[in-house]
RNA sequence: GGCCGCGUGGUGGAAUUGGUAGACACAGCAGACUUAAAAUCUGCCUUGGGGCAACCCGAGUGCCGGUUCAAGUCCGGCCGCGGCCACCA
């Protein structure tokens, strides 16, 4: 054996695994499944570091299960719809979808230097007409199952990027790519009926057992149910009413505004006729929504003259406002406003002159003498001011009001939620045609079945601003599907989570032409481990559960939950650098002088050291995973990506963390070799109850327990403890190359889904002739795992002063005496008799003096 | 503003969920090998004090207090950092 030599090892053993399709996997029933699945990347051209360890996880998940008997589906494919390709064509006059092919090439050779065990026979790239064409068809199934609607609506318009962002693509108040101030602009547009499945998707996150408590609350908080009333005001001087939502109800008796949302349709209504109302209503649809301006926005209204009727006294008139604070999107886009017990309420009281009536008294008050000044009084209560609620709790009122209003027909609880309909059109060249066809005569017609797909033309050009679609000469120009005049194609196309929300189902059966959801799925669904970035915890992942839904309804799974267990991982960080003029620096331009100090290459400007933070391309601190795989392999990569931090928190790249992986797997390697010089002849020993067996098999039992939990750093610490162990033996001992030959063994068994090359190049010259995958995971002795000794501390009062070797499970009272009679003891006992003496067996004796 | 996390050596992190704090590493220091360096190997490595020494005494998990025989872990109050949501009625 020379010395270890990475590369070679790495591509050869590479080559073994696809030559000899280990990782090739079949529906198989006899065995259990199980289902790892990485979220898929983005095609940009290049992995990334978030890549490597995202799919580092994966593949030790993958390869730790495939180990234990588990018939495991491990696939990898391309989100390769998306506004990178379509900038990228108009940089570099290319063609999106070459672009998106040659990246996928790229990265496809960067993964696989990676040593992943992806069944590659299952790739699939969502640009594919072979993959969205069953999204055409899932599309036309949802319309006929009433989970797709069209709809003049505001949307959040970017002028850069010339489309529509859904509202969670709207960062304070700017797109999300191109930072651009979003506008406010009415356009007919799809939206998927999500909001039919707000109570389930809520209620069902209690049973995402294996999902991270964030994730879920996340959800949680982004569906928002809360529990209010709507109640309709009647209008002076008009017959239709004013429906309003509150959660407030128990403070009806402190109204004194109603206000409506500028989109209201009474307030698009008294615009028609009222000009100066009509600038105010387009001032409020300019204002930003970003969180600053939001803050400082002043809570602006305009009196429309009309009043409403107060429900429960007919003598109190509440003038109705347009406000600019009232969301038409959210409840019935009105509200009444009640001053004395909401901060906002109350700012537009005071502005405009309104009544602040306190009706919720805080405990211990006198309701006559109670007033709010500038600050509303938002905590509990009994009610006051109120007729026939005085006196009564905040929930008592609630009820009580509610079941007036009620029995008048005015109004009735109600549930509201936060979550709303997501539009999924986008006026953009590279995504998913949308399989409708606009007739004047039939409206909106889905394309026939049978003319699926709806295939994207490839001779399209960039150069003007705009949907590339939308100018095509012929491509949109198409015979109505059910009358046959002339008619056009929808040039929108989907939004790009449309096809990340079902591709997990494609990966089970990829290459059905028939169906987009074979029957593979209903073995393989759910995934069992899904892993990836936290960032995708609210978007990515409720829109997956929607689906489910939404695709059960139309039959195609049986299931209701696509990700039984969730890992979301941290980001890799690294050190920022910034030169004299406050340039970030590239970590890899660094150069450390001899006196310590830090240069930037070529010119030697000094560099200052900043936090580290997320590497992102903007700060430059990013170290490019392919000059890592090619200095040190994909196996010191992995390694160090595991070791150093647990998988869900932040890691910080260092280069000398990559080092001491880099040294331990040489160290690995000349153990191994000295080992086998040692043993040519000797064969493994695994019968001893010798300590060092023992370590072998309680470092078995903990790195199987580690992996079982996804605490992959704790897992490589055993192996370095158990090779540290093995590497003191005293190969000369008789006894001892044997068990130094099953401790090394083992090592590379326990090792071999964190580092595969090596472990299978070692297994090979310890005489396997099938690789590492095919032997079973190791299992440890449960005789073994306990020792006959155990290490049992003594406390006085509480403090650490001795520890004592006794049989395990000893007596209570041998322990006892055992712990008085030790010298340390008895000095710090200073013949005091003991009060109290606690003894936890094996564990620790307490002495209370 | 609302909700939710997290604070352990110089650093990343362990600590069987209330029972011997600092596993395993990184960095550092000392030594061995070497003409020398790199690599490798060995040792030290929370902190203050004492001892030639194996060791001994005290303090110590952001701060203050509490519960307990026993607290990094539980409770209360501060301080600091981070995440998500945010004009949501």
């Amino acid at each position: 054996m020379a010395r270890y030599n990475a590369k070679e090892t790495e591509s050869y053993w590479q080559q073994q695994w696809a030559d000899q399709q280990v990782f090739a996997v079949q529906e198989d029933r006899s065995r259990p499944k199980y289902y790892v699945l990485e979220m898929f990347p983005y095609p940009s051209g290049r992995i990334h570091m978030g890549h490597v360890r995202n799919y580092t996880l994966g593949d030790v998940v993958a390869r730790y299960k495939r180990a234990q008997g588990f018939n495991v589906l491990h696939p990898m494919g391309w989100d390769a719809f998306g506004l990178p390709a379509e900038n990228a064509a108009i940089e570099n006059r290319s063609h999106p979808a070459d672009w998106t092919r040659d990246n996928i090439a790229a990265m496809r050779t960067q993964l696989q230097s990676m040593g992943l065990s992806y069944d590659w026979d299952r790739e699939l790239a969502t640009c594919e007409p072979g993959y969205y064409r069953h999204e055409q068809k899932m599309f036309l199934d949802f319309l006929a199952n009433d989970l797709v609607y069209r709809k003049e609506s505001w949307v959040n318009w970017d002028p850069v990027e010339n489309t529509v962002l859904a509202n969670e693509q709207v960062i304070d108040g700017r797109g999300w790519r191109s930072g651009a101030l979003v506008e406010k602009r009415k356009l007919a547009q799809w939206f998927l009926k999500i909001t039919d499945y707000s109570e389930e998707l809520l209620s069902a996150l209690d049973g995402l057992e294996r999902w991270p408590d964030r994730v879920r609350l996340m959800q949680h908080n982004w569906i928002g149910r809360s529990e209010g009333a709507r109640l309709r005001f009647e209008l002076e001087g008009r017959d239709d009413r004013l429906e309003v939502y509150t959660t407030r109800h128990d403070t009806l008796f402190g109204a004194s505004f109603c206000a409506i949302a500028a989109n209201h349709p009474l307030a698009q209504e008294q615009a028609s006729s009222n000009t100066d109302l009509a600038t105010f209503i387009a001032e409020c649809n300019r204002m930003s929504t970003s969180e600053a301006d939001i803050e400082k926005a002043e809570k602006k209204g305009f009196a429309t003259g009309i009043y409403a009727r107060h429900p429960l006294r007919p003598d109190v008139r509440l003038p109705v406002y347009v406000a600019n604070f009232v969301l038409m999107e959210y409840g019935t886009g009105a509200i009444f406003g009640c001053p004395a017990h909401d901060q906002r309420d109350l700012d537009f009281a005071l502005k405009y002159n309104l009544p602040v009536l306190p009706v919720v008294i805080p405990e211990g008050v006198d309701a006559a003498t109670f007033t709010v000044g500038e600050t509303a009084y938002t905590g509990d209560g009994r009610l006051g001011n109120s007729e026939f609620l005085d006196g009564m709790t905040v929930a008592e009122a609630k009820t009580e009001v509610a079941s007036r209003l009620q029995a008048s027909g005015i109004g009735e609880t109600s549930v509201t939620y936060r979550l709303r309909d997501r539009g999924v059109s986008r006026q953009r060249y590279w995504g998913c045609p949308i399989p409708v066809i606009h007739c004047d005569d039939c409206g909106a017609v889905p394309v026939p079945e049978t003319e699926l797909p709806v295939e994207l033309p490839r001779d399209i050009d960039f150069d003007e601003p705009g949907n590339p679609l939308a100018r095509h000469p012929s491509w949109k120009h198409v015979g109505c599907p059910a009358c046959g005049k002339p008619a056009l194609r929808e040039t929108d196309t989907f939004d790009t989570f449309f096809e990340s929300s079902w591709y997990f189902l494609r990966f089970c059966d990829p290459h059905n032409t028939d169906r987009g959801v074979g029957d593979a799925a209903a073995y393989w669904m759910p995934v069992d481990q899904y892993i990836g970035g936290i960032e995708h915890a609210v978007l990515h992942l409720l829109y997956s559960r929607f689906f489910m839904r939404a695709l059960k309804k139309c039959g195609y799974v049986t299931q209701d939950e696509p990700f039984d267990g969730l890992l979301t991982q941290g980001m890799v960080c690294h050190e920022t650098y910034r030169d004299d003029k406050g340039k970030w620096v590239l970590p890899g331009d660094l150069l450390t002088l001899e006196d310590g100090s830090l240069v930037a290459r070529p010119d030697n400007r000094p560099v200052t050291r900043g936090r580290s933070e997320k590497m992102s391309k903007s700060k430059k601190n990013v170290v490019d995973p392919e000059s890592i795989l090619e200095t040190y392999g994909a196996d010191v990569a992995r390694l160090f990506m595991l070791s150093d931090s647990p998988p869900d928190r932040d890691l910080e790249w260092t280069d000398s963390g990559v080092d001491g992986a880099w040294r331990y797997l040489n160290r690995l390697w000349k153990l191994g070799e000295d080992i086998l010089g040692a043993t040519a002849s000797e064969p493994a020993r695994r019968d001893g109850d010798d300590e060092v067996s023992r370590a072998i098999h309680k470092t078995i039992d903990g790195v199987t327990s580690d992996l079982d939990r996804f605490h992959f750093n704790k897992a490589v610490a055993r192996i370095r403890e158990l090779s540290n162990l093995i590497g003191g033996l005293d190969l000369n001992q008789p006894g001892n190359p044997g068990l130094a030959r099953f401790g090394f063994e083992t090592i590379i068994m326990l090792i071999s889904p964190m580092a595969p090359h090596i472990a299978d190049e070692l297994w090979r010259q310890f005489g396997h002739a099938d690789p590492v995958i095919h032997a079973s995971w190791p299992v440890a002795s449960k005789e073994l795992l306990v020792d006959e000794n155990v290490t049992i501390g003594i406390q006085i009062n509480g403090k650490m002063r001795a520890t004592i070797e006794m049989s395990l499970d000893a007596e209570r009272e041998t322990v006892e005496a055992a712990a008085l009679a030790e010298p340390k003891v008895i000095a710090q006992l200073e013949g005091k008799t003991p009060r109290k003496i606690i003894v936890v067996p094996n564990r620790i004796v307490n002495i209370v003096a």
